[in-house]
DNA sequence: CTTGACTCCGTACCTGGGTCCGGGGTGTAT
DNA sequence: ATACACCCCGGACCCAGGTACGGAGTCAAG
């Protein structure tokens, strides 16, 4: 590798803990910016892109998709945002995680409550697991 | 409609209350059974479809994704199979929402303890929620 | 100077559960 | 007989978040 420093794009991908793939993917989604290139057109990360994928993947695993943390990079670009915008994203996102525990919870109590009705003994003729499924 | 009676495709979708796109769907996922056909190749079902499309729907509900719900009609069909089975998968299935359900409470813990770092004023500068999506 | 590891790109493929499209045939009520 | 709703089929498309492929160029070490 030659010419002026930088990381490869291998070197950002093991360091990030991500496949190289991905890295390539976020630039063609737009939220990873495009890295300058080398002579030879290999991509040159600055050191703070470790970071930024880092960051990506831990507001992942907050529960953001990639559509919505690209909007959380645009607010932070912009100056003008203001912390209420921020939180109102992540207040929306609370409640979105809220309602699918909610559901399946639900889920889980109607599951429960089938399978208690059945004591595993006998064949599968008149089986009350599956009544259940199948009645009303 | 001439012929020997039976339901339309239409009319099965009506009752079931789905697309009938998704009744040609199970049909070649081998979720539901081939209809016999009339003479200008329209489908005809008995009026059980009607039933076991509702099976399926009911099943999905409970948190059975179309293959596992296949493989509950593939124990059903057979007689050999004990209850015992059955009530494995349903229990199986619990346990899998009950981890669904842990990781999105972790989720949601994570998430509202970042949220609760910001009172929602000033500017996207030193933003305590974006400051805690980068640092560790 | 060659070998093996790395990178480039565009495109196709994957999972899951459908939904839609388009061009054709059919059924029936008026 | 003609309008309009219904049905047929294969294949493409949708969502998300990647992953894999394949042919070509490049880099560093021996």
């Amino acid at each position: 590798m030659t010419g002026i420093s930088g990381l490869t794009i291998g070197e950002v991908a093991k360091q990030a803990e991500v496949n190289i793939e991905t890295l390539r993917y976020y630039e063609r989604r737009g939220i990873l910016p495009k890295p300058p290139r080398n002579r030879t057109n290999y991509r040159r990360y600055p050191e703070a892109a470790v970071q930024q994928v880092r960051f990506i993947k831990r507001t992942q695993r907050l529960g953001f998709s990639l559509n919505e943390i690209s909007d959380l990079l645009f607010l932070r670009r912009d100056p003008q945002t203001s912390r209420a915008a921020v939180k109102d994203r992540a207040e929306a996102k609370l409640e979105d995680i809220e309602a699918k525990i909610q559901h399946l919870t639900e889920m889980r109590d109607a599951l429960a409550h089938v399978t208690a009705l059945c004591d595993g003994k006998g064949s599968i003729d008149g089986c009350p697991i599956l009544h259940a499924m199948e009645g009303e």
